[in-house]
DNA sequence: GGCGGGCCCATACCAACGTATGGCCGGGCG
DNA sequence: CGCCCGGCCATACGTTGGTATGGGCCCGCC
């Protein structure tokens, strides 16, 4: 394979502008210390992963990483704010990125906080290089999950946007194992009239079977009551 | 309300060989410390909550405690195994009651590897009554959701260890939305030998709707490929 | 041997589902 | 204004689902 540019990303030497391909995976490095961030970077450099390192949480917040798996790796103690703070304010952001944090001076009833968070994993340094790429791999695995779920999810979610209220109505009551005369009943309509917006429902959401239907309608109510 | 004979645990009058209602909710707690045992009895019975205690952690394993939502308060330091193999040994068994550590001394790695393995708190000693009573009502009310799951499923399951094997490859075959044509095709039948078996596996499944079923089949699938 | 249960199939009938076609209404839009 | 679209309903027809009834076969158990 013929050498790049100078680093070793594998982007096509199109544009520059953003990750348009993007890396394959990514993690993100916050850390104050610059010794840290390197050493860091360069560990995961050497395995294959792309790497976005910052110097405080607030410039990882505000900048916007390639749409791939990836996750996060952060010190718990941070100027400005802590990494709990940040680990919340992506939580609230909508960005389920698994975090891992590492760090030389906590204590348990923060790690505990992280973990309870949701944080994936919490590494004390010093921790061996191997520790923090295990705990990395298994993030992005998790991250790769959660991915494929959330696309599928997407998928259904604009679907159903793209549906009429009546149609709506219909949905809820198939997936409820309503017959199309009861459905009818409880809208006030007839039963043909059910019959066509079912028709009409389960094309726009490209479903063919009731049994389809069902999960996806399951799937839909389960993100919304999180949410 | 007339008062019972000495002790303030609600149990009839009647037999007292085992718990036989039982009381509503209870807390194990394993410590080797006598006087922790004590104080934290003293603590949660003033709640009202059952409380049993144990000195080693075997002893908590052979004994067998009354069916009702609880949860399990332990030191993560412990003669003969620790806190962390009992958990671990818990799981294996079957039981997922939910466990509460707490410790005087523990490091991040060890709360790290407790939480992954499920925890549902982690508590430093030394630590305000209200901070452990609040951990207990939160892990109980975790443990009262997964009763109330644990349940649906295990009536699931005895309904389909009921069914014939053809009617449970029927069962099968509907939750993947096929047609009763279909199925009959892919298992050599004619039509109305797998409406036959259909129906008896809904009445025996309890089932009146495909959506109920579809849903049925998912649980049974998912806590299949869990185990 | 009889008896029950699992398994298989056939005929018959009704209910429910799915689709097509046509008609009516109201509102937004070019 | 005409047009389209969403919503509503009707008739009609073919398919699928659900149940009942009756029959046959095999096997284990009393």
């Amino acid at each position: 394979m013929p050498q790049r540019t100078g680093r070793n990303m594998t982007a096509p030497p199109s544009t520059a502008r953003r990750a348009d391909p993007g890396p394959r995976e990514i993690v993100i490095v916050i850390d104050d210390d610059a010794m840290v961030r390197g050493a860091t970077e360069t560990l995961l450099r050497s395995v294959g992963f792309a790497v976005l390192t910052f110097e405080r949480p607030q410039d990882a917040l505000e900048a916007d990483w390639p749409d791939v798996p990836g996750c996060i790796v952060l010190d718990i103690r941070l100027p400005q704010f802590s990494g709990l703070d940040l680990q919340r304010r992506l939580a609230e952001s909508g960005t389920a990125t698994p975090v891992i944090f590492m760090t030389g001076h906590g204590d348990i009833p923060m790690t505990v906080t992280a973990m309870k968070a949701g944080a994936v994993d919490f590494l004390t340094k010093p921790y061996r290089d191997q520790d923090l790429l295990d705990a990395v791999s298994r993030a992005i695995e998790t991250d790769r999950n959660r991915r494929a779920e959330g696309a599928a999810l997407a998928g259904l979610r604009e679907a159903h946007a793209g549906l009429t209220q009546r149609e709506r109505e219909v949905l809820e009551g198939v997936a409820r194992g309503l017959l199309n005369k009861q459905i009818a009943g409880e809208l006030g309509l007839a039963e043909i009239t059910v019959k066509l917006h079912r028709s009409s429902m389960m094309k726009k959401m490209g479903l063919r079977t009731v049994a389809e239907l069902v999960r996806a309608a399951d799937l839909l109510a389960s993100a919304q009551t999180r949410v």
